[in-house]
DNA sequence: CGACTTTGACCGGCGC
DNA sequence: GCGCCGGTCAAAGTCG
């Protein structure tokens, strides 16, 4: 056991812990956003209940092949832009009765002949909110190419500049659209960094020498590899690692 | 100059 | 049948 090969260990696990770190940031703005969209359908279902008459769209009605997609944007940015790793050309745009935000119209241009279409709106409650409407099911995979690989790309890179985007997938999509968050912190987040665990604490504001790092760090790995949940979701994220780095080559 | 976006016109469905 | 509304088309405009 060289220093050399200690040394290399703790960086792979450092790389580690810091993608485990992302990925619970990540679940967390999900679980944000479910509770944002529940509020919504809520009030959606309360209007419709209260009057019948008005035409409303019903997200995820069974049966329907719509699916919708909540993103977080910044209310300022005026493009309705979604980036969910496919391609689309925009095709039409209207101001709709219910809401006062334009609504964009995209097809999927990735592979000809693909039928998706997406309407993406501002949230009326909520500028910030954009909401996709997708129609349709996809022809083919996700990209490979670049655009589609920074698309992909979740753990090993933060990704997405600005804005944290949160595009769910379709439920009856068969190549859904990964989840994309915008990893990078804000000085703010940097300040919240509370839910960081108290060993990453340790290590970012500690004075100790490196001796005391090494020990702490051989601590805490050896708490995460016995802990099950640990292992499944360290083997889920490489598994999708390696998906990621060599993507399924499309059919000709 | 090509790719992409914008925007007004047009079309079809639906309710009255 | 008429008018309203959402969805689509295509020409014009914009940008790199």
């Amino acid at each position: 056991m060289s220093p050399d090969y200690d040394k290399e260990k703790v960086e792979v696990l450092e790389a580690e812990l810091e993608c485990l770190q992302k990925e619970n940031e990540a679940l967390g703005l999900m679980f944000e956003t479910m509770s944002r969209k529940y509020i919504m359908l809520h009030q959606a279902y309360l209007r419709q209940k209260s009057n019948k008459r008005q035409r409303l769209e019903v997200p995820d009605a069974a049966g329907s092949k719509a699916s919708q997609v909540f993103v977080k944007t910044d209310p300022r940015d005026q493009s309705l832009i979604v980036k969910d790793g496919f391609q689309w050309i925009k095709y039409g745009q209207k101001v709709t009765k219910d809401n006062p935000s334009p609504r964009a119209y995209f097809k999927c241009f990735m592979a000809p002949g693909c039928p998706v279409k997406k309407k993406v709106q501002r949230c009326v409650e909520d500028k910030s909110i954009v909401v996709a409407t997708y129609e349709g099911q996809h022809n083919h995979d996700v990209d490979s190419t670049a655009a589609g690989k920074s698309m992909l790309a979740s753990c090993s890179s933060a990704i997405f500049s600005g804005s944290r985007s949160i595009p769910f997938p379709p439920l009856d999509n068969p190549f859904p659209p990964p989840i994309t968050l915008d990893l990078t912190l804000s000085g703010s987040d940097l300040q919240n960094h509370r839910n960081l665990p108290s060993f990453m604490h340790d290590y970012s504001t500690s004075n100790d020498d490196g001796n005391n790092k090494k020990k702490k760090i051989e601590d805490y790995v050896a708490s995460l590899t016995k802990d099950p949940n640990f292992t499944l979701a360290l083997a889920a994220a490489v598994a999708r690692s390696i998906k990621t780095e060599h993507p399924k080559p499309s059919p000709p």
